[in-house]
DNA sequence: GTTGGCACTCTTTCCTTACGAGTGCTAATA
DNA sequence: TATTAGCACTCGTAAGGAAAGAGTGCCAAC
């Protein structure tokens, strides 16, 4: 059966009167708000209607209507209006990225910051995962027992380490293990740097005093690291301006799951599941974390630069401003790629041009 | 009025209970657990006068009894009992700590992390506030358009930057950078570097590309930041542990005043209210920040090498397990003194000669 | 297809009552 | 003089019940 406008006028009237209440809506409150010239009795038979279609429902039989996770991924999908941020809005946002803006890592935690301060819900941030490499070594002699490590990556950040021995170390052995390294060890990822790889780099640089050892260890933790997709989280606290987390219990389950780490996306598909310039809406029981089932997610991703993506998310109730979090969600993360990312910058406007994708492809008739 | 014996270790028993409990403490269950030989009756009075004397108060007449700040701080000073970590607590910190530990950056936020696992509240992690100085300079030339600039403070750690230019960087121009900056600008704090001295240096090496504007910007702002204390907490959801915060309205007050980056102690004082290897403890109204006069604060230094001090702390409400808290915060800095400090490493079993401090001076007796 | 009317349902709120924990006081006791 | 038993009293909390109110479903009329 196919919905008619005007239901979908209803629905995307009770959504947003939930949304804005949290308090289940009745017939008459539509009949005011909706602008379509009817009584409230019609509105009741449609209302009807969408709860046997699985759109709403009802807490109880004298209580007013509620959407199911299918009629807010048909708001989601069909009925939402784009929202346009305000020109104060995206200036807030680009002055403050501006200011903090320097390198991802130190940025990771200001930008989760940023955008749960911005929607008033909890945000993460994830950092791309990629397959980082180092490009350049240099070894840089500071006395006897001391040098420091320095060490370019393919992501063109640059990671550094002061390295104190027990032995004396000699000046000549420093730069040749520099050499060494610049020749074998630039363009490897870090599971391809063998023990084998090392002794012999060892051996080359006739190494009696485990250099090489310490400068492999610190290559290969920074690979590591710089491979390892870091997740931060903020704002946890702002669950509790909602109301459907009054109930401390309920709230603190799911505060201490994303502050845990919990993850949101199934692991390993964190990127995949969103392309670029794009916003994923998980609702309720589509995520796949048991502690989200009664929860939303709303995620865009940014341009990393060097071919990788990273994400910016929102956790908040199924009850969520789905139309304002996407809209700053996407110019945040469009932001971000610009500044970040070496490739082309999105054109003026863009968050307007937002791309909204569900969770299910056949639910949205493409 | 001198306090009596009897009415020390009723109170001690007052307060344990409430502590275990949160619920007002009647004579009935003192008289079984305490182990004082007398009845209920003999209890009240002695309660009673406990009340007037101001350690105690009553919620309303036919309740029992709920120590006040000022029980709590008798307490603290002199009932409670010093207690000790069993082997697996010291344990499990020590491997956590051996785990994490690198670069005091880095652990922070793990520390503050690991003190908020380790006793189930709210906790807090501060860096000491110390004047860094440049210790040396290096400037790797990479290509053309391209330098690394390598930083090592006189924290003994180090800092790196790549810079871009869109000019052709001349190598020997580098080097001499290089030189005139260890030269001049080693063992200066930031406020030293005047846009004088930069300037100068400027002229001094023939810079007509900007070089040497963009070293010192690096420079000032590396020292900028290492000598600004940072404040990490982790933690604020188990807030929601305690019975006190059911109610998630002032759950959320104090959770966002803790995450706004709420200062715990009047700023500028942060070190130096907390001398090495003791505890103090603030109770409820004895904080100057309003958010918390409702609440307990808990807070060790420790010594994080270079004659600087950090301080780890911890918030709960004022029914708080002091005795335990304060036990494990003392190890906890213990540890990391012992692995970031320089210093003496604190002796064997040194969280069993634990000093705790009160606020007030005048109220214990020396 | 739409609307007004009306009985019905179910939650929420408020009030009252009963209960019980714990006290304070008094008088007896060691 | 300190302790104890006994008892009336207070006050918060839990339980029960009635009234209010919001919103529905359905029917008959338009």
């Amino acid at each position: 059966m196919e919905i008619s406008a005007r239901k979908k006028k209803i629905l995307a009237a009770v959504v947003e009167e939930y949304i804005r209440t949290a308090e289940p809506v009745g017939s008459k409150s539509i009949a005011q708000t909706a602008g379509l010239g009817c009584s409230p009795a019609t509105i009741r038979n449609e209302l009807a209607e969408l709860v046997n279609m699985g759109y709403l429902e009802q807490p109880h039989t004298s209580a007013g209507r509620v959407p199911t996770p299918m009629g807010y991924r048909m708001y989601v999908n069909e009925l939402m209006e784009q929202q346009k941020l305000s020109l104060e809005e995206t200036e807030e946002i680009n002055r403050r990225l501006n200011q903090k803006l320097q390198q991802l890592d130190d940025t990771i935690s200001d930008v989760s910051r940023l955008a749960s301060q911005l929607t008033d819900y909890p945000a993460l941030a994830l950092t791309a995962q990629s397959s980082v490499t180092a490009k350049r070594f240099d070894l840089i002699y500071v006395d006897a027992n001391t040098f420091i490590i320095v060490l370019m990556l393919s992501s063109n950040s640059v990671k550094s380490k002061l390295v104190h021995l027990p032995l004396s170390v000699d000046q000549n052995m420093v730069q040749r293990l520099a050499s060494l390294f610049n020749a074998g060890f630039t363009g490897l990822t870090a599971d391809q740097i063998t023990p084998l790889l090392i002794h012999s780099t060892e051996r080359a640089a006739d190494d009696t005093m485990g250099l090489t050892s310490v400068v492999a260890a610190f290559l290969i933790e920074t690979l590591t690291e710089a491979n390892t997709p870091t997740a931060f989280i903020s704002g946890e606290n702002r669950l509790l301006n909602q109301p459907e987390f009054k109930d401390p219990e309920k709230a603190h389950k799911l505060m201490s799951y994303l502050s845990g780490g919990g993850y949101i996306l199934p692991s390993g598909q964190e990127e995949s599941m969103v392309s670029a310039g794009e916003v994923r809406v998980l609702i309720g029981p589509e995520n796949v974390a048991e502690e989200l089932k009664d929860s939303s997610v709303i995620i865009a991703s940014y341009d990393a630069g060097d071919n990788t993506r990273g994400l910016i998310g929102v956790v908040g109730p199924t009850r969520m401003d789905y139309s304002a979090v996407a809209a700053k969600l996407s110019f945040l993360a469009a932001g971000l790629s610009k500044r970040l990312g070496g490739g082309e910058a999105p054109p003026e406007g863009m968050h307007n041009k937002l791309i909204i994708k569900g969770d299910d492809p056949n639910e949205h008739g493409g």
